[in-house]
DNA sequence: ACAAATGATACAAATATGGTATCATTATAG
DNA sequence: CTATAATGATACCATATTTGTATCATTTGT
């Protein structure tokens, strides 16, 4: 059971890196030359990314993507939503109707309140955090052969 | 992301339903026709129940599965490793190296906290907990035509 | 011996995940 | 104004996981 799936990784590693770098306009080549994933599937990535506006695109030549909100105001809960769907720990549950006449069954609460304290951890994870540990630890150090 | 597969999810139904009924030993086919799970499927369930020493099965004519650990040892975070594996929020990012060059990613820290949470917490849910709202809950009453 | 049960195991359908490929559109440089 | 460098849109495909099915062997009580 994955929390993150590699399209959210990937989303994530873009979104540092676009953010780390000096230039505000980054092109999908570059990131592909650099971030080491594959190039439609990150294109594809950006693509959502930008119709969720958290990132703007630019076409043309120069053109690329930058980022569209503050970067504090990005948190790991939004991206894993945007790739992953809401999340939700017990979908199975309601599906199957494991409860099918009550409501008020206690493993679906416990699971519900595990749910909100994992939804509650991710939302106060921003994505801007992450750059300390991500590449961007040393400031000015060249980190272009990563 | 499901916290809970089909086939934990009828194993949780399926120790349920042994333990609430009067009668030791449940035949595969009793619980078919209660709890409405595919009988192939249910039964590669329980034997996996078994092998794993959850259950203890009996064969020939009148036999059928009985619980072979005390009740109140048995773990809803038992079953989900039984089923699907040990409990791993972040393989994924271990997998693809997101932080190739560094162990001390804040993101990997934080996921990893999350997931010792959502352990804890899981480990603490006894199944024979959640007899008192799986359909067991007025005692005597009739719930045979759930 | 027969019937009722589980044991073992291989197969298959459906869904989710991870990734490709292609062509259209836009914008800039010269 | 055309060539080129970029993204937009979209359809497709491969693999893994989940969710089952099917079949035959084995055990056991009557």
């Amino acid at each position: 059971m994955k929390l993150i799936t590699r399209d959210t990784d990937y989303a994530i590693r873009a979104l540092c890196y676009i953010m780390k770098v000096s230039h505000k306009v980054v092109s999908s080549a570059e990131m592909v030359s650099k971030l080491h994933i594959p190039r439609p599937f990150l294109r594809k990535i950006l693509q959502v990314l930008n119709k969720k506006g958290v990132l703007k695109s630019t076409k043309g030549l120069g053109g690329g993507f930058e980022v569209s909100v503050p970067p504090e105001n990005i948190f790991l809960v939004d991206l894993i939503e945007i790739f992953q769907g809401p999340l939700r720990l017990n979908e199975c549950l309601l599906k199957n109707m494991l409860c099918p006449h009550k409501k008020n069954c206690c493993l679906k609460k416990k699971i519900d309140a595990i749910e909100r304290y994992v939804i509650s951890q991710l939302r106060s994870i921003r994505i801007a955090d992450l750059l300390q540990t991500k590449g961007g630890r040393h400031g000015k150090k060249k980190d272009n052969q990563n």
